[in-house]
DNA sequence: ACCGGTCGGTTGTATTTACAACAGAAATGA
DNA sequence: TCATTTCTGTTGTAAATACAACCGACCGGT
């Protein structure tokens, strides 16, 4: 657990924290550390939750494969980044997605009951990481409504300018990288991956845009 | 203002605090209460946002028209619950949908600064209330992602079968109504109007459903 | 070097969708 | 009451999509 105090420190859970502090609190919020190979899952459709994660290493997939073997990506999680959040509260039923590593990963669990009940003293920072918490679960629910506006799009190709347009936005940069593959993109756009790639090279021919493998140039 | 301390009672952000304590704590809160007429915009794309709203009365929907004027309902609010909280904190940045009213409507506006802070003595019930408001965040979020559910199906029919059924599982029964009328629920579903129009047809006539207005069964 | 697997691009076809235009029913308002 | 607007269903056509199948490039392991 030790080595990943740093990687909890640059959190938005644990932001405004010192290392040490949150070494502090780690018994406190009852922290556990567990590690998956890829392809394993971390949480599956239909149980129950009563945990927050954090991803410490790898690289994680929300998703949610329907009767029929049809994959949609809900949400991809990155170091550092925070899951599970919104199943962890008393009304909130069961799991309706699997998380799925996608990468070797290790995840550490934080008892939400804990990170919500004001405890005694030891912990100064606890509201804090309450605060913490509700800024972390906004921006969640803005990336969500991102992902909303994207695949409410009519066409693939107008999926994809909305997502490329907001990836090269956020980059700061006309050139960036990708996170997915093409098949995981067609699954988090809901489009078919060949007509993807099809969309896809005509925007190339057409010269809107430049890409090699998941590195993308918007022109 | 004081007519809607029974509604704010109900709402999850004042759950488990009396009408006493709600009405000590809204000063606190710096409420204060707008209305507005149908058809009229809440916020718009754009603006910033420093409060977190609750919808006394009224039905508004959260939504986005394109630039080739293509909307999009992302979400739809009713009495009692809560808005704009996702575009609250620090780093957030300006809003990216409208909030429009969609029939009369009173809106009571809170302060998040205040919520998030802590205040000396008087508000022995704000850490509750910031309780209850990541709790209905959390809920917020499943929304989303149930709505991600239903319109990343690939077709019309798919998705007007996911979203009947999520309601007949909401309402616990097999017959229900819906708070849409045929366009508002193509802009929810993102498609278009007649083809669904034209596709619940197809699905009454083969028995599956049947409809009258906005009054479905499941067949 | 070989093999198997993964990945990305291409093609063709059947299906589905978007879009526009229209008509009747229902609701609205003067 | 009548006129107007809104809502819903219907149809036809052009466009876009899903799906399946195939190919070559690349990669890692043996």
């Amino acid at each position: 657990m030790k080595k990943y105090i740093q990687i909890l420190k640059k959190t938005q859970l644990f932001s405004e924290i010192s290392e040490e502090e949150i070494t502090a609190m780690l018994p406190c919020l009852r922290a556990e550390l567990k590690t998956y190979k890829k392809g394993e899952f971390i949480l599956m459709q239909g149980e129950s939750l009563d945990k927050i994660l954090v991803l410490a290493e790898g690289k994680l997939h929300i998703q949610c494969d329907d009767y029929w073997g049809n994959r949609s990506i809900i949400n991809m999680i990155l170091p550092g980044e925070m899951f599970g959040e919104a199943y962890a509260t008393p009304q909130s039923g069961t799991l309706t997605n699997d998380v799925l590593a996608t990468e070797d990963s290790a995840v550490i669990f934080f008892d939400v009951k804990q990170i919500l009940t004001v405890c005694s003293s030891a912990c100064r920072f606890h509201t804090t990481v309450i605060r913490n918490l509700f800024f972390a679960i906004s921006e969640k629910n803005r990336k969500l409504v991102k992902k909303i506006m994207f695949i409410s799009k009519r066409t693939t190709k107008e999926k994809l300018i909305a997502y490329l347009s907001e990836e090269a936005r956020q980059h700061k940069n006309n050139t960036f990288s990708i996170p997915f593959n093409r098949q995981q993109l067609a699954d988090f756009l809901s489009v078919d991956r060949s007509a993807m790639s099809n969309e896809l090279c005509k925007m190339r021919d057409e010269g809107m845009i430049e890409f090699e493998k998941n590195r993308f140039t918007l022109l």
